[in-house]
DNA sequence: CTACCGCTTTGACGCGGGTCAAGGCGGCGC
DNA sequence: GCGCCGCCTTGACCCGCGTCAAAGCGGTAG
């Protein structure tokens, strides 16, 4: 266990790890290897050997995958306190980048008995999340898929009627299996109705709470 | 651990659990209680309380929720061999029935940390399963849908020409967030294209496994 | 054997959201 | 301050899939 700050490997394009502080653990008395990333900077990429899992310190991570024609799918993002990475052999099937500037620790996964009961809640959480997303993406019109996105993070940034949205209008299409212009469209429609007021591009308020929970069907 | 065959508490319109073959454990030494479950009943529903993970013996189970209007999305189905019902806290999120004839074992997840370790990977394949079925709702048109399913399908029966498929295609289109008429409509297509074979309603010959693999993109 | 019933297939039509295109706007570098 | 560039918005059009409707078909009960 005497890894430190272990760079990521098999960098690619837009990576660049750079320098992290080097600041005391959080949490558990484990050592974390806290790596900063820029915005758009790569963290992991398909086919890559798993490493472990990561925790979000600051900023935001999205998870994807690409289908062979560019065609993308954000399976999720990850806010500061949340962890990501999971996997169920040692390959990574997802690419997880930066979405702005971001701080990473890895948690090397030894596979040992006592580390399960640590990661398996995680993993559960990750599923059911996961599964919940499924309806979304399977019975949902844009509206709605919009209106529960809208919901659930506010409820991750601790419920307040102002969200703050790191990722663009096409990281919420790609997360939502709509494109761009119909979320673009979507937000026009939420906010001449009074629901949200978008007092800038990346940031929404929330009007109309129990409104926007009620499209969220 | 005394329980031998507790029978699923909170019984709905159709759930009729009859007696089980006392037959002894299969695999690890624990104290499976296997049921039997007939087409259509019940396992378990959401809100219940969560008593453990299932493993499906013989037959097939679908995992769903649903919105209040009625519409319906199917997680996954659940066949011989695989594990199902894993939920982050004590309480399901989804509702479980078995679709044809269907013999199951619980067992009851004690938190144990050394239970955890044999969980973990079960509920990772889990995660990665439904993460990868995030891409097909999301970003995949309906041909592509039904031959990723048949192409999964085929792959979890042994890799076989012919598929079995237990469910109706009200199921299969639940699963994949179509209607059951463009269900229908694809299956007819690729028969007449000759990729697929009809043999009979709940069966399918794949003809040209590596068309139907590269439609599944 | 026959009749019924639920599942499936097939067709006609409409609509939600994708595609294509043309600006608007805001942030950053110079 | 100014201009550029990437992201966002908005409009017009179109198409894939949903909706609605009407037969087929197969399996089961009697």
């Amino acid at each position: 266990m005497a890894f430190t700050n272990n760079s990521p490997i098999m960098l690619r394009t837009n990576t660049v790890p750079a320098a992290s502080s080097a600041r005391p653990s959080t949490g558990p008395a484990r050592v974390p290897s806290p790596t900063f990333y820029p915005a758009g900077s790569e963290i992991y990429a398909q086919g890559e050997r798993c490493e472990g899992v990561y925790q979000v310190e600051f900023g935001a991570v999205r998870v994807y995958r690409l289908l062979a024609d560019g065609r993308r799918q954000i399976s999720g993002f990850h806010l500061p306190g949340e962890m990501f990475g999971f996997e169920a052999d040692d390959t990574h099937h997802f690419f997880a980048e930066a979405i702005c500037a971001t701080g990473v620790t890895t948690t090397r996964t030894a596979r040992t008995v006592e580390m399960s009961s640590h990661l398996l809640p995680m993993a559960l959480q990750g599923l059911v999340r996961a599964q919940e997303h499924l309806l979304v993406l399977g019975r949902q019109n844009a509206v709605e898929r919009i209106a529960a996105f809208l919901t659930d993070m506010a409820e991750r940034q601790g419920g307040l009627r102002q969200v703050e949205l790191p990722m663009t209008r096409s990281d919420i299409g790609d997360y939502l299996g709509l494109t761009i212009e119909t979320v673009s469209r979507v937000f026009s429609k939420l906010k001449q109705s009074g629901v949200i007021r978008l007092p800038g591009l990346r940031s929404v308020e929330i009007v109309k709470w129990q409104a926007l929970h009620d499209m969220a069907a």
